[in-house]
DNA sequence: CTGAAAGCGCTTACAG
DNA sequence: CTGAAAGCGCTTACAG
């Protein structure tokens, strides 16, 4: 490997001025010592060693971002707006994934915790047990402690800075926009377990019913289902089953879960959208793909990984910051306007 | 933050000792030296500076993986896959994304240069010019000149350890499963622009139909089309529009491309499945929530990532190792049964 | 088995 | 502006 004594001995110059000459924000270098430096290094191909560079100044260039899965578009779509964010800042962005275990978050943490990432991010909505909130909290608020940065992108929930995912937002305007649509009932398709994404969308169902006067039917399932596709199937079977046919549209926390109400609105003999509406939430499933399109909500979540990126890299600021986003509905054949609800 | 010399000072031993009693591998400490160490280790919560070991040894625990966009279902099923693989060897993964462009790659290997990472994983199928090939392969080569591994994951296109993905083969049973199911004549639908991946399909393609006698269509698009659900819909439309009936399945080459085809039979007034078949390729896409399911094949792409940081991590070997997977096709709605040709 | 010492490749006061 | 030197936190022969 050429080190940066190489590049020095082929310039003329000793291992200091090369490391200035190297570094452009430096100026204590004549331009002709950097141009031969410059020179130098271009011919034989050197690359600064950076986990030498990282023991020098203790910074490392890199950005670690702690997600639950990473086959969720959910995640992918945010950890793509970090990647570009990082590179056009020089940094690299690591990923580690959970597989949804609470504890390994933990673990997970303090194996990075050796990396010595400049910023930890922390992705994803918080459920869980007290006890595994508070070992989370110790491990971020230690790593703090020892001059890390900790970003947390999705919920208000834990005190560093903060990406915010407009989820509350979201679900507000969606309910709107089904208001808008002619639509005066709607039933809740949710996972069970106590999720503070989940809370955020419920509450922002609720402000949005306040504000149109659509009903929302909070029903507690008759079992405990799953965020996915399947959960999203079973609760809508139950529902459908139960016959609450007043009902006009089934209104999911996830996408996934949308999906798998209208594969049981289907299975129930009716058609989704000319029977009832589904609606889901995030918009990140291909939801032109799906008959009819699924109507979803948008939420920025592009946005949201550029602005931890650009939250961890700011100078540090002595009171916590919390950056909001946009939230987009985005109406599709699901939820067709319905005439003062009679269906269509 | 607290360093080996604090955990050394803390246990009352020397930093040398302290050091080889956090080596679960050394066994020149006693265990009461190595019990007391672990101990101020634990108490002081020290997590050790990789940056500064990956300076002293020249290896460091990180995989580096290259993939054109993180958000690609496929390349996220793989990243998956590697991160598991990793992680069961203590190791972090490195993702960056080259948004498809060619030079960036190069542009991209040339930074993960300066992170040492103990392997560069490149991913995705190689299409472009020679030129931004050759580069491409020089920056590889001088990597693995300066004692780095360099693991291929796709197509076997460069000189280097790689994992297969099985797209010949996969091709080749798409259409023996499409045979065997009455289909007698097909019709491609495929991106322009030369990849060694459409290739390798293409080729899995025209073995299967020597095999079994389906004739395929290698008609020429009238149009240029992209790799993705518009690009499908495009080139499924001119098919159509052309009236080639007697094509009595469309066969995609991504399953997006696929979904696109669907769609463009829907506009033409047809049904896809009962008055065309429709087939894509990956499975990633989640088929069972389109109408009709999306038959496709599934291409263990996750082994496939795994696989890759095994190749990282093993012993090198002098001669170049190729990994194979298995294909496997799944057969849903989208090409029902046919009987002697004639639809159902 | 154990510790003092050298060395990994950088950066950065410190004196010229 | 420039270079010799110290130091970042580790690991590992080298002598006990």
């Amino acid at each position: 490997m050429v080190t940066l004594r190489d590049v020095a001995k082929e310039a003329g110059v000793g291992v200091a001025t090369a490391s200035r000459a190297l570094d452009p924000t430096s100026e204590h270098v004549t331009s002709s010592a950097r141009a031969r430096v410059l020179a130098a290094a271009a011919s034989l191909g050197y690359r600064p060693n950076s986990s030498a560079r990282a023991t020098t100044t203790g910074a490392t260039p890199m950005v670690a971002i702690v997600v639950s899965d990473i086959r969720d578009p959910y995640n992918t779509e945010l950890i793509h707006g970090a990647i570009s964010a990082a590179r056009e800042r020089g940094l690299m962005v690591t990923i580690t994934g959970t597989d949804h275990a609470d504890d390994d978050e933990v673990r997970v943490l303090r194996t990075l915790r050796s990396q010595r990432p400049r910023a930890l991010v922390v992705a994803g909505a918080r459920g869980g047990s007290n006890s595994s909130h508070a070992a989370l909290l110790r491990e971020l608020e230690r790593y703090e402690h020892d001059g890390g940065r900790v970003v947390v992108a999705g919920e208000d929930e834990l005190p560093f800075d903060t990406a915010l995912v407009p989820r509350r937002e979201g679900a507000r305007q969606l309910i709107v926009a089904l208001a808008e649509l002619g639509y005066r009932s709607v039933s809740l398709i949710r996972p069970d377990g106590d999720s503070s994404g989940i809370r955020s969308w419920e509450t922002g169902i609720a402000e949005g019913a306040r504000q149109t006067g659509v009903l929302v039917d909070h029903v507690t399932h008759l079992r405990d289902v799953p965020m996915s596709r399947d959960g999203g199937y079973a609760a809508a079977s139950d529902l459908l089953r139960e016959g609450r046919r007043e009902v006009e549209a089934l209104v999911a926390a996830t996408d996934s879960m949308a999906l798998g109400a209208m594969a049981a609105v289907r299975s129930a003999g009716l058609t989704p959208g000319a029977d009832i509406g589904v609606a889901g939430f995030d918009d990140v499933v291909d939801a032109d793909d799906v008959t009819p399109g699924l109507t979803s909500v948008d939420l920025s979540l592009e946005s949201v990984g550029a602005s931890v990126v650009e939250l961890a890299t700011s100078a540090a600021s002595e009171r916590r910051r919390v950056r909001q986003f946009a939230a987009r509905v985005v109406v599709r054949g699901s939820t067709p306007p319905r005439v003062s609800g009679i269906r269509r």
